[in-house]
DNA sequence: CCTCAAGACTTCAACAGTAAAGTTCGAGGC
DNA sequence: GCCTCGAACTTTACTGTTGAAGTCTTGAGG
């Protein structure tokens, strides 16, 4: 699960190097941007490793979060989980099916209607879910510890006036999260 | 390449969804923490679509970046690719011979040391680099449009500030990118 | 009723990634 | 000068995902 050392330039040294190959780069711009690529990426990874100390993966945790998302009693199609993760339908099966194995999560056929599958949480799901979100808020307070209420406030404004705008030009977010490694 | 459209509930549901189910949260830091994943994945889906029209993927942009900001002549070993890129040297080789196949990379064995491999970027790689540039270049100015420079250079310090403080926590960003989706 | 189109998964084949074993070459001991 | 060790890939087996084809159920017409 733990894996080589990633071994990259400091981001100065990077945008350096673009604006040496790429006359026209905005260095600004390029410093948003970039940083947000990495910090995402290091975020990622921290969260990999605490769920791991779960025995749950990331993919795992994402489908939990849905669920518990959705409100007691924790139900959802596969189909429906499928939309929220920006998975196939073909991937939500296996998913689940790894997932009921190992009793995250329950499927059954929706007995009104047999065409439907229910996943639903199971306690334990649950209790993964809880406990995972704690070492989550854990991680993500401690991230931001560097940065007083204000300073998160504003950060939270900027970023998400940036996010309306993306979310404005793509309003269906077309594209798997396997577009997005 | 183009996929089902990711449906998510607004971002303002989500986190009152989840105080509704996990009492003890930040509402703050949740914001900017949701709001990252979200833009991230935003960003990511533009790319790739950006990319697609180019005829490359995601996948095989980071390939072409790490060799161009390596400098003339544009070269570097697949072992030295894979950490830079956080793959494994057999992925790396994979996704090498498919690059090469189509043309943006050469692989030659290094004759000082039969033992390297030297994966060099050919004109085409370096043509469809500077375009990509090109596109990626406007995608991010148009992303951060509605921000006023000052704005853009408070937001890029508060993130490298973050940034600062996991890379501190992660000196080696252990872990590989598929541990991210 | 009967059929049959549409919807909701599931199955299948191909592909990209990981981990671990295998290969090849270069450098030192003896 | 051989032998072994280590470094740098490559190969192999397996996992997870995609896209397309297949299965099963429901509901609307005839």
């Amino acid at each position: 699960m733990t894996g080589p050392a990633i071994q990259e330039p400091s981001l100065d040294e990077q945008i350096a190097a673009y604006q040496r190959e790429y006359g026209d780069l905005d260095p600004q711009v390029e410093k948003v941007v970039s940083a947000l690529g990495r910090l995402n990426r290091r975020m990622n990874v921290g969260y990999g490793r605490q769920l791991a100390t779960l025995g749950i993966t990331n993919a795992e945790w994402e489908v939990l979060k849905t669920l518990v998302l959705a409100g007691a009693p924790y139900r959802m199609g596969p189909g429906e989980l499928a939309k929220r993760l920006g998975l196939t339908p073909a991937a939500m099966t296996h998913r689940i099916d790894r997932m009921a194995g190992e009793g995250l999560v329950t499927r059954d056929r929706d007995e009104s209607n047999r065409v439907r599958v229910i996943v639903e949480l199971t306690d334990e799901g649950r209790t993964k879910w809880l406990e995972a979100m704690r070492m989550a808020s854990d991680f993500e307070g401690d991230l931001l510890q560097d940065l007083s209420a204000d300073e998160r406030g504003v950060l939270g404004e900027l970023l998400i006036r940036v996010l309306r705008r993306v979310e404005d030009a793509q309003p269906d977010a077309g594209g798997r999260l396997s577009d997005l490694d």
